[in-house]
DNA sequence: TAGATCTTGATTAACTCAGTCGGAAATTCC
DNA sequence: GGAATTTCCGACTGAGTTAATCAAGATCTA
């Protein structure tokens, strides 16, 4: 049930990031000084945010990183999936990346005591994670 | 996010163990065979589910593992904790295990987002967790 | 063109996960 | 008492993941 660095990064990247949009771009160099995160690592990272559509960039001299989108319309539920994969506890129950569980006597039928559990609680981790969007975040509030 | 192997063999060893509770123990080879798990894996799994005070067990030729309490009062909860550590998606979260978070820039003030949100979080899982027990878990049902 | 910056891919050390193995200790049955 | 059976305990292993680090290349601005 953990986070991984890596996500934990990214988001604390993307606050800054919201912090900046609409004003500025900001640098690798910039968001790691500010949030005490490696660069190198920082890199792939934003790296991996921009394939997934969620940031811009630019080359060069005046370069740097920006927000895509309005961080009302990103969730951390997505940065989180990029980056950490899907957000159930256990492959049988996921909803983006859904895999039969393989040596369970219980097959997938839905009498599964362990779907019923795990099924809940990714209900309610997504529940939460896909209605927070980097606004509510930036602001430290909760969603809605 | 992820629920490790162990922990699920432990749920699934614990559901035969409730269903024989009251009438018989089982052996390792029993329940390793009915849930289709590696037998000299579940032994450690058994094991350290006794040590957390969950189980007593027998050595020899009548030997075997049962439930030391009744299964209305062993939660999910205690069982995912003694094997996978701490629900918390991270540390500065979690009200069993807690730990400071070097590195960040918001310290431990309640104003940290990271918190607010991971919080939300443990809080949920925690939630349907610690109040789901073996015997919900048993009937397939949703707790109290 | 020079210098700054993003981009890509490889590499690494440490750690965790999932499982295996061998032997010691306890209990029962003959 | 001895053999069979079962739990108990610790060490071990191979594969994979995590958290980085590094070097070299592409691109942009001044």
């Amino acid at each position: 049930m953990k986070l991984s660095k890596k996500s934990e990064y990214a988001l604390r990247a993307l606050l800054e990031l919201t912090f900046a949009h609409g004003k500025t771009t900001l640098q690798r160099h910039e968001i790691a000084a500010r949030q005490h995160i490696p660069v190198e690592f920082l890199e792939q990272i934003l790296l991996a945010l921009k394939r997934a559509g969620l940031l811009s960039s630019r080359r060069g001299m005046r370069g740097g990183y920006g927000l895509i989108k309005s961080p009302e319309d990103i969730t951390l539920g997505q940065v989180i999936r990029t980056l950490d994969g899907p957000l159930a506890p256990i492959g049988c129950v996921s909803k983006t990346a859904y895999q039969k569980c393989r040596d369970c006597p219980y097959a997938d039928k839905p009498q599964c005591p362990v779907q019923h559990v795990m099924g809940a609680v990714r209900d309610a981790i997504a529940g939460i994670l896909d209605h927070y969007t980097l606004a509510d975040f930036a602001a430290g509030s909760r969603p809605r």
